[in-house]
DNA sequence: CTATAATATGCAAAACATTGCATATCAATA
DNA sequence: TATTGATATGCAATGTTTTGCATATTATAG
């Protein structure tokens, strides 16, 4: 049921429609959830079904017409419920650093290749991070309840972020170490 | 095919039990990699029929016996090609920053309660590393190659934890300030 | 006017993961 | 000797996610 909740989670403030909401799990949610576009119109259809969303088509100009969600009051409680469920331990899955399991002197440069991408990635979404707490939350004892708890999920991102990049940096260092000539 | 992958590579240094592995996916390596047993027994009876690893029955004094598994020719060379695929994106699923979005001063207490849970398992998680730290990988340069990188993923784990450690403690003062008698 | 790209939504099959249940061996202990 | 706990393995149903395919509208660039 995760994923209902993440999409209604990001719909609490505004009302989005499929297209973007997927847009906003490739980027500032993604650090968060991910999610497909073929899961997210289904979830949502789902949702809408079951009464948590409501749904209304919108007109546009320029562009093909949206399905817009909302969430209802019997979504808002479900979604508040939810918090107080037990969260299970992390997902923790990271292949990068069970390819490293395997590290040999072939391999090393393509992994140091897939490091120094993963760095790039990081970087620029650290970038789109610090730019929005700087606008939004410079003071986190000042902000609304409901804002702390975002900032929080920002603060956890780009301190996330900001260990990954260092790490990187150690691991592209060791690797550089490595004689591909011999063993 | 990631699940095949990591069961291989932890039997790059020695021949498991389905009992073994698994109890491996919920320490040291659940930090890079989470699998239950069921899981783990079906994968391991699928690459045995592939031939990607043998098995063989082992008695025991005192306990059932169990079946043991090992990497064949063909597995490892599986594995060492593996190693060249693109990795995807990070997996990044958080229940816990989710429901942060829906910090209220009513559920606050609740959150905390679950951070500082986490932060206990984290502790406790991170002394054992931190020992095998100290004991096996002191010095990464000297380490022979294949030991480097398992080293890179030590200490992604010990950083990430670390840095987890951290963001719990800023949290749990962020959510102290929270005054649940109004709002 | 044609190709491309962004917007917008969807179905179906396959792969993967979780949950619940089931079974059996052996040691220790109550 | 009955119960509990660690060891050891497995099936089946359900849920979730990914992958591949499909379709349609409009703007922009060539």
């Amino acid at each position: 049921m995760a994923l209902a909740h993440a999409i209604m989670t990001a719909l609490l403030e505004d009302d989005l429609s499929g297209y973007e909401l997927a847009k906003d799990f490739e980027t500032s949610l993604g650090f968060f959830w991910h999610a497909s576009h073929q899961q997210i119109y289904l979830e949502l259809r789902k949702l809408a079904d079951k009464h948590w969303l409501n749904k209304r088509e919108v007109s546009q100009s320029g562009k093909p017409n949206k399905i817009v969600y909302g969430l209802t009051k019997a979504g808002r409680d479900a979604l508040a419920d939810w918090v107080y469920t037990k969260t299970k331990t992390q997902a923790a899955k990271d292949e990068l650093l069970m390819k490293l399991y395997n590290l040999s002197s072939d391999n090393a440069p393509h992994l140091a290749a897939e490091i120094s991408e993963r760095r790039e990635q990081m970087m620029r979404l650290l970038y789109l991070y610090e730019k929005i707490r700087r606008r939004h939350y410079n003071d986190p004892r000042a902000l609304p309840t409901r804002r702390k708890g975002v900032y929080l999920a920002l603060a956890s991102g780009i301190s996330q972020g900001e260990q990954f990049l260092a790490w990187c940096d150690e691991a592209l260092e060791l690797l550089s170490t490595i004689d591909g000539t011999r063993e």
